[in-house]
DNA sequence: ATCTGATATCACCAGATGGTGACATTGGCA
DNA sequence: TGCCAATGTCACCATCTGGTGATATCAGAT
């Protein structure tokens, strides 16, 4: 994988190099995206972006579907190095609890994240795929990595559960970054804090086991 | 307000009439983001779609805005009659769960709703504010025409919960509508009732007085 | 030094968009 | 009747888009 975090985009100093054109080219694609989203993504602003002519793009990645591929292939583990590391959690509500909260701050902080994620949802086209696969790829694979034996407790509908929960996650970063707020909730830290806490609770009452709920008064 | 379910958009048999001719327009413009988004919905398409000039947009809306606020107006209640009349709920957790599950219909079988959610979480742009406002306007006056005197039990923080649940019911309508799926739960009818079990379980155990729960085995 | 192939750039195409001015047609009023 | 304003239509503009062919330029092998 090519370097994420690396060089500007400079066209002269970039002789006549198929590698660093292609490096530029879906530099400038993936930052373009995660700057102004998937609408007005296409063959001549990435080539503007990326300084080049967009005849490069059908060149060398045979035209954008290509180009989208191949900044799928580079994004895999730069979403799961955005998840951050941690160390083993003592419960399945636990592992689902951060791994909501890590997510939470992923698409909160990252917008190329939370563009993709946005994408994804609202259009179908063949486009996001690569990137929608990719994206979904590094967030099982951070779940597995660090569920080990924990299994979700019987009678519980663990998938959806999650789904809920995620989706909420997905949609009210969604909301923050366009209007700020959300049914009512101003989406600034103190409001997230408070839908922390309320996603902990719901967490811990549908999955925790009964001493940790604390949501028995007897 | 114009009726939002009559008349073909017949150009033949609209002889010189601006009520009518303003009707095919807001109709045109409601039912094109219906079908196909806010993606490609512009002075063009819409003008095709009612089959007069798109000089008459400039007209008689003053462009583009002008027709969305016109859209928004003709909306306001058509959205809140998609929300169904119901009875009084017994207690405030029934009405957020019945509103919850509410919404969720609303938004899985009326694309035009699903897409003004999708659209002012996505794109700030000034267009769609009309929409949501109407939108936004249409829910909350639904939920205080029900609650009478009921009111969430104290020490919960209720916002932040409505604004988590319903922002999971949005973004898993706008996923089935464009993947059928998200994050391993497929959304069919038997997945949609999964959520629902789901979502009045989290509401019940949340904002339910404690006999209701049944959570408790003492 | 020359020739070849890869690299990059330019010019152009058809189609679409938003926007505007000029023109034709019609209905109603004096 | 003749006139006028409202209504509707058409033609055109600049601009953008995705896409393609031809051409310039350079690096490296012979």
């Amino acid at each position: 994988m090519t370097d994420l975090t690396a060089a500007p985009p400079d066209p002269s100093s970039r002789p006549r190099n198929r590698g660093e054109t292609e490096g530029a080219l879906r530099r400038a694609a993936r930052d373009l995206l995660a700057e102004s989203g998937f609408q007005g993504l296409g063959i001549n602003a990435i080539a503007r972006r990326a300084g080049c002519d967009k005849q490069l793009i059908y060149r060398y990645f045979g035209g954008l579907d290509g180009l989208m591929a191949a900044v799928g292939a580079d994004l895999a583990d730069w979403i799961g190095s955005a998840l951050d590391p941690e160390t083993a959690p003592a419960s399945y509500a636990d592992l689902v609890a951060s791994m909501l909260l890590r997510l939470a701050d992923a698409l909160r902080h990252d917008p190329l994240i939370r563009q993709i994620a946005a994408w994804e949802v609202i259009d179908p086209s063949p486009l996001v795929q690569p990137l929608a696969r990719a994206r979904s790829v590094a967030l099982t694979a951070w779940v597995k990595a660090r569920r080990g034996t924990l299994r979700p407790p019987p009678g519980v509908d663990a998938p959806a559960l999650i789904a809920l929960l995620v989706a909420a996650v997905q949609h009210l970063a969604m909301a923050e970054a366009s209007m700020g707020r959300f049914s009512g909730l101003t989406l600034d830290e103190p409001g997230w804090r408070r839908l922390q806490t309320m996603l902990t609770r719901i967490v811990q009452q549908q999955l925790g086991d009964a001493q940790s709920t604390g949501g028995c008064p007897s």
